[in-house]
DNA sequence: AAAACGTGGTT
DNA sequence: TAACCAAGTTT
């Protein structure tokens, strides 16, 4: 029996869908592949323009897997979830020394690539190659968890479970470029998380949670946690020169691998900076000057920063290397800083704490 | 299995 | 103001 879910959303994408956004021009596996690791977690107009630039400068896999990693940080800058970043390089060049710079076309193969799942291995061979293959991302999950009248929250195995169970017997054999674009188009702009508009829905018909006016109810919502409160001190070191000491962080964690302000632990008090600065760089440092700190809060915790500003007085033993750059303003603001830290460099006042 | 991982928009 | 969360994957 045919799947009438498919065939309606076709319908309704022919005249009501998205059909030219970046990544549809010129597509290939490559635009498609970056495209979607952006767009992970992020939402459509935020992309677009790092999805342009991103293009301008690594045009194919080749250009990509040749650049220096920083360049391609340094383009992700702002972004967030940075590790992508640092995978889509890496996978870049398995690409090119694994498959010839080919993408493969197989789903266990794709998903042998640094940072693509079953869904982005899944959105690559539908939309690529024009093969059939099922994606689950926030949208599809949502409009079958409605669908379906599926309880319970999308992180749970169980219900993942189910929804794969779904979406797989939803997609169809024919057009499955357009399906995948349609039923995220769908979750998009029809079956939103707020106030779905179930009167404009071609799917309107068969949906559980609309006949027993529960649409709210799907998808279930995360367990919610507490968020632990987090301090440290963030230096912005200027030697006689006007320049700012930057540090590589580590490869993982927070901002991982990203250009960033020197940090110390805040147990050292405000008259221990200078020392602190001495001992762990070897850097002679005039009073330090406290400027206003801030709340920023990630997704897990929330962290206070609290900037001090240093002038370095003595000769700077602190050399540029892979991990430390003198760099100007201008310089290190091009170097592909978190968002929090090039809102402190540019406008320190914004940030301050009531 | 659950936590980690960012930022900006929406409610 | 702050919770909630978006074209998820990795550990």
């Amino acid at each position: 029996m045919p799947d009438r879910f498919a065939q309606k959303l076709l319908t309704w994408y022919d005249q009501h869908g998205r059909h030219d956004l970046p990544w549809h021009h010129n597509q290939n596996a490559y635009r498609v592949w970056v495209s979607e690791i952006m767009l992970q977690q992020t939402q459509v107009a935020t992309v677009i323009p790092y999805f342009e630039a991103f293009m301008a400068r690594f045009p194919d896999v080749q250009a990509l897997a040749s650049a220096p990693v920083d360049d391609v940080l340094s383009h992700w800058s702002g972004l967030g979830y940075y590790a992508r970043a640092r995978n889509i390089h890496k996978a870049a060049r398995q690409v090119v020394e694994e498959f010839g710079g080919e993408f493969p076309e197989d789903q266990e193969q794709l998903e042998s690539l640094t940072g693509i799942g079953r869904s982005t291995a899944a959105a690559i061979i539908a939309q690529a190659f024009g093969k059939r293959a099922a994606i689950l991302d926030g949208n599809v999950k949502r409009v079958l968890a409605r669908y379906h009248a599926i309880p319970g929250w999308p992180g749970q195995t169980k219900v993942l479970k189910q929804l794969w169970q779904h979406a797989e017997e939803h997609t169809p054999d024919e057009r499955v470029r357009d399906y995948t674009q349609a039923i995220m188009d769908l979750g998009a702009m029809v079956c939103t998380r707020s106030r779905p508009d179930c009167q404009a829905c071609p799917v309107q018909p068969g949906c559980t949670a609309y006949a027993a006016g529960e649409t709210g109810l799907y998808p279930g919502s995360k367990p919610k946690k507490e968020k632990p409160e987090k301090t440290t001190w963030m230096l912005i070191l200027e030697d006689r020169e006007g320049r700012i000491l930057l540090e590589r962080r580590p490869p993982s964690g927070i901002w991982g691998g990203l250009w960033s302000l020197p940090e110390l632990d805040p147990a050292y008090g405000t008259e221990e900076l200078q020392e602190a600065c001495q001992q762990k760089l070897g850097l002679d440092c005039a009073e330090p000057e406290l400027i206003a700190g801030f709340r920023h809060t990630f997704s897990h915790y929330h962290l206070h920063i609290q900037p001090a500003r240093l002038t370095v007085t003595g000769q700077s033993s602190v050399a540029d290397s892979d991990n430390q750059r003198w760099l100007h303003r201008d310089q290190a603001l091009t170097a592909g800083l978190p968002a929090p830290i090039r809102t402190l460099l540019t406008q320190p006042e914004q940030n301050a704490l009531l």
